[in-house]
RNA sequence: GUGGAUGUAGCUCAGUUGGUUAGAGCACCAGGUUGUGGCCCUGGGGGUCGGGGGUUCAAGUCCCCUCAUUCACCCCA
């Protein structure tokens, strides 16, 4: 095909039955959600572009991974990287702060991020997401982070096993950022070129960095840093996962991406994906709602998760209950009154669909066979005196029936044959 | 953005030191059964060998460029 044709470079077509997954797998978490009192939240799939702004200017999402436009009109636009500022702007927008505290809302849907493709990484990938407004208690940390692993339990990964950490607060973590800047400073020759870079734009990344792990090792822990509420904070927060029977882990190196998190951050992995790639990855985020015009005091909660990620993750250990679908066969010259049966069915409430290829019977049943369910033969001498054929393909039993009795015949095809 | 690998039918892949009209398996369609699937047999459709340029009497094969896929980085879900 001519290249200009293709889809565009890191983007996906969903075919059956991949499609009837993912399917699956957003309604195992709209309906987790909901049983944890988060409900959907519907934003454009583009903002103006101030608003992922916020999201933190050193990242890459922000510097050079954006998807953005400038409309006829002249606005500049872009298309959302993630979900949580988006959901920041909604809940400030609609002043959501004058509600009940705390709010709960989750996202679902596709996000666009320019960078370079590789193993479960993508330019448009669908992420869920869960946000947590209004409160500053380590139970809501705890109820965000038991609703994500609920769901990537609920898809059949056992027993996940959360990294944590907390990156402090504007209290304690400049002392912490001084600290390591200072350790990793007596070291600059030795750290590599990105890492000398990051020393100024974003000292805690230098803890993300695969090659400099030997110096990492001795870098100062935060932990020793923090001030005494987010260590209560954390102390907190693992007692509650850990009384809930989660697996926690304390990761000092952990620190995630974006500018806006404040003290906890979370991610989990899946050891069947290869070696930097978390099934969903979260935080708090007090500041952000504040700093998109919303009230002084916001404080927030929240995770995403990539469903690509966990479509691939669960392949094996997940099957697809399949519905059993009526074909409605029929004989030569009987291609009407076929298509009028397969509609009489369907407005029953059954899957059913009749041959629209003007096959032979012999072939129509071949093709039934592909889907293996009940066949329904219309016409001939059966016909003539108000009856169809039923066959099973499973067991060929086979029987006639007359039409009013079709649909209770179908309704028990267990107990036949 | 950096580095490596790979592009031949819908899918998985053969294709010799460059040499006639590019093959197989699976899948698809039809027939073998004037009204019955799966197995088997026979036949059929389907390819600008990713694209462009070059070398050559001759390129799927050699050279260059490009596009895409993939893996590792960067970063993130």
């Amino acid at each position: 095909m001519c290249a200009e044709f293709q889809k565009p470079r890191g983007t996906q077509d969903v075919l059956p039955p991949v499609s009837q997954k993912m399917e699956q797998i957003r309604h195992i978490a709209l309906d987790c959600a909901q049983r944890f009192g988060y409900l959907l939240v519907e934003t454009p799939v583009f903002e103006q572009t101030p608003v992922f702004l916020r999201v933190g200017e050193s990242t890459d999402i922000v510097q050079h991974e954006r998807y953005s436009f400038t409309d006829n009109g002249g606005v500049d636009l872009t298309l959302r990287p993630e979900g949580t500022a988006a959901i920041a702007r909604a809940y400030v927008e609609n002043g959501m702060y004058n509600q009940p505290q705390p709010v709960r809302m989750c996202y679902y849907g596709p996000m666009f991020r320019r960078e370079r493709p590789s193993a479960m990484r993508y330019r448009q990938h669908t992420q869920f997401g869960a946000e947590l407004y209004g409160s500053v208690q380590p139970e809501a940390d705890a109820e965000v982070i038991l609703l994500a692993c609920a769901v990537v339990e609920q898809i059949g990964l056992a027993d996940p096993v959360i990294r944590l950490n907390s990156i402090g607060c504007s209290e304690c973590r400049p002392a912490y950022r001084e600290a390591l800047i200072l350790y990793y400073q007596q070291r600059h020759d030795q750290l590599c070129q990105d890492c000398q870079k990051r020393m100024n734009t974003n000292p805690l990344r230098l803890l993300d960095c695969k090659i400099d792990v030997a110096i990492r090792e001795r870098a100062p822990d935060i932990a020793a840093f923090w001030c005494e509420d987010c260590a209560t904070h954390y102390r907190d927060l693992t007692q509650l996962l850990t009384s809930c029977g989660r697996q926690v882990s304390r990761e000092p190196f952990l620190v995630r991406g974006l500018d806006y998190y404040n003290r906890t951050v979370f991610e989990i992995n899946h050891p069947s994906m290869g070696s930097q790639v978390a099934l969903f990855g979260g935080g708090r985020y007090d500041g952000l709602a504040t700093t998109l015009d919303g009230p002084k005091s916001t404080p927030a909660v929240g995770f995403g998760m990539g469903i690509e990620r966990i479509l691939s993750a669960m392949e094996e250990n997940f099957d697809l209950p399949l519905m059993s679908r009526i074909y409605v066969a029929h004989l030569p010259g009987f291609e009407a009154p076929s298509l009028v049966l397969a509609e009489e069915l369907r407005r029953k409430g059954f899957a059913a669909e009749s041959d629209l290829m003007n096959r032979s019977l012999k072939a129509q049943l071949r093709d039934a066979g592909r889907q293996s369910g009940v066949v329904v033969i219309v016409g001939g001498r059966e016909w003539e005196q108000g009856e169809v054929g039923v066959k099973w393909l499973e067991n060929g039993v086979q029987m006639t029936v007359k039409r009013e009795e079709l649909s209770d015949l179908l309704r028990q095809p267990e107990e036949k044959g």
